[in-house]
DNA sequence: TCGCAAATAT
DNA sequence: AATATTTGCG
């Protein structure tokens, strides 16, 4: 809803153009009816509702507010009523008989009793005048409050179609995850199950005083870090400082408040709000983009719109034709960075160009300069980093090209425990396939698998210590009883096919690393699944070939370049 | 177009 | 302050 929003540091919610155009005007429209003597402030509150899109009815006393009422001519989805120690009696008649209208009473004194009868009449809050800007923006909320929970029944004629809608848009607004979709339906429940209790000692119900009427974060289940799938490039709006946009503004404001807020919650917070534009220069393909929340981790379940993998779904840029000035950051998703790297293998590290990539990668709204810009990025990593972490590991006279592949910190998963256990040959998959060496067998798991040669912050959601090691490969990964590897069958030979593979499977242990402390372990393990690239530790074991298909089957990869199939 | 490196953005 | 991405340039 809000790209605009900058409150939320993470622009974590998800976007669709559907969503910031029923966002954009929700308040409006909105019908208040306005009860204040003084002309003045009358006058001026008018017109500050009227700038901010809501509809008022002006009325000099409650009688001809409560005729208005009665004949039904009019509807209103609020009230704001000004009360003082003069009028009290008459505004309290008012309140028992408009007890379905959200009324928000405003005052120029606090008379505590008047306040707490006018509360206690129903009145959904008492403000004193002059009632803020903020405070007048948002009066929207009593009446989204007093749709959700008045009851069904309680609900007046006018307040329907403002649930309704209401319904329709968090439908909408939620319909892609299934997390927003619990949150969806406890609304609903919640509306109906206050409406079971109210019958009874409805005194409560009666009375509802809601000094902020917002969805309380309470009631809605957060699961983050559960969201996965959908593999689509996320941008990510960067957001511009300068608000200039009169429009954005208000859209801020309005969902700022509540209901973006629950979106925000709702969202997983990998996911990135995001709009934008860019330049291609290319061939001036717009791309526009859509964001995407969620990463995937390995043993993703992807459940749902694996229908459009490649796309980066346009999103017309709700704030305003401006957000053109807005830049594009391209979000290198697990999902976008395999697909990367899959074309980075597919052509072959080293005839591996950006062009190509990018059509091999087939993902919208991806340019040229984006997939440069990350080769750039991917090479860099290859030559220099990891080359130098290697070289100080395992210092090797002679042969420093070929280790540039052994990366760094190469942490013995589990070494046997006893000292005379031989590593057998091959025991160590290099993550990374040599630069014209590339063979097959080791960029399959090498890519699909893992997709970086990094893992960046959390936005991954490979949570180290969840027991999802094993998931990562598909297969188990925990040490298994010292000294033995049985319970790892495959495939040592597999990837013994390269000469890192045989000058991997010769190296020495060193003796400092053959601690088997737990927090080894877990470094070990932590270390193996956050760097992908690296060869894995002596101990830990990459997938079998049937847990790769099948993990790659269940992701609806069935069908293999020739050369990326494990022999 | 590529790829490096400086500039920017988070 | 570090890192990730974009932008500029040869």
């Amino acid at each position: 809803m809000c790209c605009c929003l900058k409150d939320h540091a993470k622009p974590a919610m998800v976007c669709t153009a559907d969503d910031l155009l029923e966002w954009k005007d929700f308040p409006k429209g909105l019908k208040v009816l306005l009860i204040d003597k003084d002309n003045c402030s009358a006058a001026e509150m008018r017109l500050k509702l009227e700038q901010m899109e809501y509809i008022v009815s002006t009325f000099c006393n409650e009688n001809e507010a409560l005729s208005a009422i009665s004949n039904k001519s009019e509807c209103f989805h609020v009230a704001i009523v000004e009360v003082n120690t003069q009028n009290s009696d008459g505004i309290f008649k008012f309140l028992e008989t408009a007890n379905n209208l959200p009324t928000i009473m405003i005052s120029d004194n606090q008379c505590i009793s008047t306040m707490m009868k006018c509360i206690a009449l129903g009145a959904v809050e008492f403000l004193q005048k002059p009632v803020s800007d903020d405070k007048l923006r948002n009066i929207w909320q009593h009446v989204v409050h007093k749709a959700f929970n008045a009851g069904g029944k309680d609900v007046s004629e006018a307040l329907k179609p403002v649930k309704e809608s209401l319904v329709s848009m968090l439908q909408l607004q939620f319909g892609n995850a299934e997390i927003d979709k619990q949150v969806f339906v406890r609304m609903e429940n919640l509306s109906s199950e206050q409406e079971k209790n109210q019958d009874p000692l409805s005194g409560y119900d009666k009375y509802p005083a809601p000094s902020t009427p917002q969805l309380k974060q309470g009631e809605r289940s957060l699961d983050d870090g559960d969201c996965q799938d959908q593999e689509q490039v996320n941008f990510s709006m960067e957001r511009d400082s300068a608000e200039q946009d009169g429009e954005c503004k208000s859209v801020e404001t309005t969902c700022g408040n509540s209901i973006s807020e629950s979106t925000a919650l709702s969202s997983p917070a990998s996911g990135e709000a995001v709009v934008k534009e860019e330049h291609d220069s290319t061939n001036g393909r717009r791309s526009e983009l859509s964001t995407s929340p969620c990463y995937e981790s390995f043993p993703s379940n992807r459940t749902s719109n694996a229908a459009e993998p490649n796309r980066l779904s346009a999103i017309p840029d709700t704030c305003g034709t401006k957000t053109s000035k807005k830049k594009t950051k391209v979000d290198w998703t697990p999902e976008l960075h395999k697909k990367f790297v899959q074309a980075v293998e597919q052509l072959g590290v080293d005839q591996a160009i950006p062009s190509r990539l990018l059509e091999l990668m087939k993902v919208e709204g991806l340019t040229r300069h984006n997939v440069a810009s990350h080769l750039q990025k991917y090479r860099m990593h290859r030559r220099h980093i990891l080359p130098k972490e290697n070289e100080r590991r395992w210092p090797h006279p002679g042969d420093s090209a070929q280790r540039n592949y052994y990366p760094h910190k190469h942490v013995m998963a589990f070494p046997p425990y006893h000292p005379n256990h031989t590593i057998p040959g091959g025991q160590v998959y290099p993550a990374w396939v040599p630069p014209g060496t590339y063979t097959s067998g080791i960029q399959v798991w090498g890519s699909p698998y893992y997709p970086g040669w990094q893992l960046p912050n959390d936005r991954w959601h490979w949570k180290p210590n969840s027991g999802m090691y094993a998931d990562a490969w598909g297969c188990p990964v925990m040490p298994p009883p010292v000294g033995s590897y049985p319970q790892f069958p495959q495939s040592a030979p597999d990837f013994q096919t390269t000469k890192e593979m045989q000058y991997a499977g010769s190296i020495q242990l060193n003796p400092c690393d053959l601690l088997p402390a737990d927090e080894v372990i877990d470094k070990v393990v932590k270390e193996a699944i956050n760097k992908p690239w690296l060869p894995l530790p002596l101990g830990l074991k990459p997938p079998s070939t049937e847990c790769v298909l099948t993990e790659l089957s269940k992701q609806g990869i069935s069908t293999f370049p020739p050369h990326t199939i494990l022999r």
